[in-house]
RNA sequence: GCUGAAGUGGUGGAAUUGGUAGACACGUUGGACUUAAAAUCCAAUGGCCAGAAAUGGCCGUGCGGGUUCAAGUCCCGCCUUCAGUACCA
């Protein structure tokens, strides 16, 4: 008897994941006769969680798409590596005094367990981590091209600063069109000779791209580190939520805003989505219009202002300027000085998230001066407003109360004449917006003309009076790319009389120090002051102790370290080479892989990863490293796979009120009478989130203030728990929400849980003494983000575990679209196993379910069968429309079990078809059927039309357009004869009611409608 | 406010150029097998109405219009949800 054949997911699976491994199954090789095709997932941060279900989602596409392409013939390029610098590995340090390198190693570790058990085809040879100074030094040596170019308008490209420094000596800087810094002033050929070396480096830092410079940045005290804008959102920071402010630091940049038009042209190159796009020209924000520059009266100053309407310039009634202008001190009157000081100091003091939040308060100050306009020479006054902001053009504006809400507001608010003209338009309410064809008026020379004429003219004007010119302005700023943070990349930078030097290239990586511990020294210093090891010998060119500086052949090293996407930027031709020791990656490899033809991950890295790692890209090509001018050719983002919560609500609950804010001496008094504080915002999950982990509640929230709203105890409710089987420590609790892991929200809990309403009832609120005890409860379900803290994450392991990783692939598949955002229900995966337990019986038809296939020759109902599912699975690949391949083999395997179908010419193409999804199951059946090797190597079904001609068509036979019956007719019926055949049928009089009809449409093969 | 995406059964979702709306799956209901359960298999399943049944009718893709022989799909005007962005001169 033939031995019993189950389907054993488990014993399969590992099988084979050791197969691929122990023959480098997926090793991808640098040359081949072959086509290339290079396919990336964003590389995931390893954090301590692992991975949950939602993680994957994107790999699993990817994986499809490139064990596709190895099927159809391409030498593939897949791998995998870790973002492994990073904030959390930091934090956890702090809190734990264990080296970042170390969890940050056990992580990957997990995490590459994790990867390993879904079966990817990764070709784990390239890997790279972006913490391993192996891979650093390529960071830090992309960082040492950028100190050493400038980017030259004319050339529209980046050139060496040595090529700037001998233009300088020929020439001065004159006629030089590159993007530099605002204060650059001119100098001649003999003057730049003279300046003193100094000088020359301080000039030169103002053209490098990436230089050292005083900047506002966005400083998070919580953190004590700056933060880029896309690391803020709605005004706090996006990793932890803690409030952003604007302070004054030395910084080093990168002059991305060099890159503007060129990252703009280059979207029209690639093939993203256009959401993708759109906000990447949103970000970069070009505006085209003139600069204006205005003198001011009695002093030897002029404003510049960057207008998008020139056109307008006659309805000027007023100037104004940031708060922060530089200017405003020197122009102020005696008489305003007062007022304008205030002014300013008030708003310095509001924080970026307060004037975002108060946008409809108008506010601003007379300074006394005046401007003089350009054309009239009338007196124009300068006010100060927080409307305007110093970040974006010159931070002062020309205000046009006619043509612009603001200014119009602005303008009523305080009284200040708003001038008449647009032809035609009452603006005694409004400002006039439309901005097409309303005519000028009172405009001077401007009169009687639309938009775009004047704005034309204007400018034309305004450049014969050397008043002014057209201008471009971009949104986009330059990226702060210092962070105050022992875990990243150092600079490979020392200072000699406090000017920047680079270390020698050949002396990379300069390796991250030692230090006591992960947090800034006593004096404010990063981290990295706290190395005692870190200055640099510029003889021996090495890193030695600091107390050997001495200013002449020993200097300090720089204290900060690179920023998160320092390390993602480039990471992509890494993998190309990733063992050079001498080069980011060869000649060789570049040339051959060129850039990624397919990129797949989250769109939230749309404005930050994305771009930076344009602007790298089109710079490494400009200086000859890259032939490629943009990283990824075709990219897709991946919706994210949400959770499913579960909540208990309290109705008409009354609020047990503290102060609104409330300092940590007043928390700590009160926490001598309540073991827990909750509120609705973020106190509440960083406080029961450490005290579930044993920690006490004044550590998670030092040096905060929070708006306290609720109150309750949460030891009782623990003890409630206990016993009943229900881990409370699974229960998460704010102010109008208990929430509740999904598994326990069923049938057999609902008692406990009704009980526990109950109790919470008669004991917590009465306890509490709510103001309003009379509360009910109810439980709801809510799908939000897959979180660790919102107790709804669903671990691939566990579905691996219980179902196969087969199973998890192709369910994550067929959940939807692969862009869109979907909640993630365990319920349905059952579908999909049972799926695979009946492709497993396809093969195994024997006694006792033995593998068994025939060698006869395969009916035609299965060659259809096949054939139909060969076009449809290719065409869905190529779509990237997953889901559908996924019912397509659902039907495929349907309909073959109808037919018993056995035959080898059948079922041996259909294991390749299904290969990329369900690899395992499909090496598996592949070696049953007698074959050596794996089944990844083999190439695509071949897709024959002739199996799928059809002689008849059911035609839908319509009246007025609705579909009545349908009728078999054959498909070289022509167009009258199928008008014939329908019009005896027996039906079609019934449905004609003995009318004639007025017209009959017969679309060959489709349909036909009879109107009557 | 601006920009973008999306609204289809109880649920996830199909419908590639306008041509049989609801594929495939989950769930639900009924049945078979079983002492029972699990597993497996079979059948039904958008709503309403008529009929014992076979079957037939009406309504139906967020709302209101329009184009067309024919609209989930195209056009115009709304509503809602989600995402990004926000005093950008």
């Amino acid at each position: 008897m033939a031995p019993m054949s189950k389907y054993e997911f488990n014993s399969i699976e590992k099988k084979w994941q050791q197969y691929w491994a122990e023959h480098n199954t997926f090793a991808a090789q640098n040359e081949s006769d072959k086509p290339k095709y290079y396919v990336l997932d964003m590389f995931p941060y390893p954090s301590g969680a692992g991975l949950h279900v939602g993680h994957p989602l994107g790999y699993i596409a990817s994986d499809i798409y490139a064990r596709y392409k190895r099927h159809k013939g391409f030498n593939v390029l897949h791998p995998m590596g870790y973002d492994s610098f990073g904030l959390p590995a930091e934090q956890y340090a702090i809190q734990t005094g264990q080296h970042p390198r170390k969890t940050t190693k056990e992580n990957i570790a997990r995490y590459r367990q994790q990867l390993d058990t879904i079966g990817f085809s990764f070709d784990w040879n390239r890997e790279v981590r972006t913490s391993s100074p192996k891979y650093y030094r390529w960071t830090q040596w992309i960082f040492m091209q950028l100190f050493e170019s400038w980017y030259d308008y004319n050339a529209d490209k980046a050139r060496s600063i040595p090529e700037l420094i001998s233009i300088f000596s020929s020439e001065g800087n004159t006629s030089v069109n590159a993007a530099c810094d605002a204060e650059v002033s001119d100098f001649s050929s003999e003057e730049w000779n003279d300046f003193s070396e100094e000088k020359q480096q301080k000039i030169l830092l103002q053209y490098r791209l990436t230089y050292l410079a005083e900047t506002e940045v966005n400083w998070c005290p919580a953190l004590g580190t700056v933060l880029a804008n896309d690391e803020i959102v709605n005004g706090v920071s996006e990793r932890g939520g803690h409030p952003v402010v604007r302070k004054k630091m030395k910084q080093w940049s990168m002059r991305i805003t060099a890159y503007a038009q060129r990252l703009l042209d280059g979207l029209d190159k690639i093939d993203w989505p256009q959401p993708l796009k759109d906000s990447q020209t949103n970000w970069i924000g070009r505006s085209e219009g003139a600069s204006i520059t205005f003198d001011v009266k009695d002093h030897d100053a002029t404003i510049e202002v960057f207008t998008t309407r020139p056109d307008t310039i006659f309805g000027v009634s007023f100037m104004t300027l940031a708060p922060e202008h530089p200017l405003v001190s020197k122009i102020t009157t005696e008489a305003q000085k007062e007022k304008i000081e205030a002014y300013v100091e008030a708003t310095a003091k509001r924080s970026e998230r307060e004037r975002m939040a108060d946008v409809k308060t108008i506010s601003g100050e007379f300074t006394g001066a005046y401007a003089e306009h350009p054309f009239t020479k009338e007196p124009i006054p300068i006010w100060i407003g927080d409307y305007v902001l110093a970040s974006y053009g010159t931070g002062a504006v020309m205000a046009v109360p006619a043509g612009d809400q603001r200014d119009h507001d602005f303008a009523r608010h305080f009284d200040i004449p708003i001038p008449d003209i647009f032809e035609g338009v009452d603006i005694s309410e409004e400002a006039y917006a439309e901005k097409d064809s309303t005519p000028l008026m009172n405009s001077d020379f401007l009169d009687g003309l639309s938009y775009n004429e004047a704005v034309n003219k204007a400018i034309e004007a305004l450049e014969q009076q050397g008043a002014g010119k057209g201008k471009i302005n971009y949104r986009l700023r330059d990226a702060v790319f210092s962070r105050q943070r022992y875990w990243g990349e150092p600079f490979p930078v020392f200072y000699k009389n406090g000017l920047p030097q680079l270390i020698d290239a050949k002396h990379l990586p300069l390796t991250l120090p030692e230090v006591s511990a992960y947090l800034p020294t006593e004096d404010g210093q990063p981290p990295l002051g706290r190395a005692d090891k870190w200055a640099w010998d510029s003889e021996k060119n090495e890193v030695v102790e600091n107390n050997k500086i001495d200013d002449e052949t020993v200097f300090p090293l720089e204290l900060n370290t690179m920023p998160g996407w320092a390390g993602s930027s480039c990471y992509l031709f890494r993998y190309m080479d990733p063992n050079n020791e001498e080069q980011l990656a060869g000649e060789e490899a570049l040339q051959y892989w060129q850039n990624v033809d397919l990129y797949l991950g989250g769109s939230e890295h749309a404005t930050g990863h994305l771009l930076y790692s344009r602007f790298w890209t089109k710079f490494l090509h400009d200086r000859g490293v890259l032939q490629v001018d943009e990283p990824f050719k075709k990219l897709i983002n991946q919706g994210m796979i949400l959770g499913d919560s579960a909540f208990l609500h309290r109705i008409n609950a009354g609020y047990y009120q503290l102060e609104d804010e409330v300092s940590i001496q007043d928390l700590n008094d009160f926490f001598e009478n309540f073991d827990a504080v909750f509120d609705s915002t973020l106190l509440g999950r960083i406080v029961s989130w450490n005290l579930l982990e044993g920690k006490k509640v004044e550590d998670a929230i030092a040096g905060e203030k929070y708006k306290l709203t609720d109150v309750f105890e949460l030891k009782k409710v623990v003890d409630f728990f206990e016993g009943t089987g229900f881990d409370a420590r699974r229960v998460y609790f704010t102010t109008s929400k208990i929430h509740v892991p999904v598994q326990y929200v069923d049938a057999k809990n609902s008692l406990i849980m009704k009980d526990f309403i109950s109790w919470y009832q008669d004991e917590l609120i009465n306890d509490i003494r709510f103001e309003n005890g009379n509360s009910s409860y109810d439980v709801s379900r809510e799908v939000e983000k897959m979180s660790k803290s919102k107790y709804n994450v669903v671990n691939p392991d566990d579905i691996c575990e219980q179902y196969g990783a087969d199973t998890l692939r192709m369910y994550e598949m067929f959940l939807g679209p692969i862009e869109q955002a979907k909640p993630w229900n365990t319920a349905g995966i059952t579908g999909v196993h049972s799926f695979l337990k009946k492709l497993w019986k396809l093969y195994h038809g024997g006694e006792n379910g033995s593998f068994q296939v025939s060698d006869d020759a395969a009916d035609k109902e299965s060659l259809k069968t096949l054939h139909k599912t060969i076009k449809k699975v290719e065409e869905d690949i190529e779509n990237f429309s997953f889901n559908t391949s996924v019912s397509t083999f659902m039907i495929a395997v349907n309909e073959l079990s109808a037919q018993n179908c056995n035959q080898r010419e059948i079922l041996e193409p259909l294991a390749i078809l299904i290969s990329p999804y369900a690899p395992h199951i499909a090496e598996e059946l592949w070696e049953k059927l007698g074959h050596n090797g794996s089944i990844s190597k083999v190439a695509f079904p071949k897709f024959e039309e002739n199996h799928l001609v059809e002689s008849s068509k059911e035609y839908p036979i319509s009246f007025n357009g609705k579909m009545r019956f349908t009728m078999e007719l054959p498909l070289d019926m022509s167009k009258d004869d199928i008008e014939a055949a329908v019009m005896t049928h027996e039906k079609t009089e019934q449905y004609l009611e003995g009318r004639t009809p007025k017209r009959v449409i017969v679309v060959p093969g489709k349909i036909v409608n009879i109107v009557g």
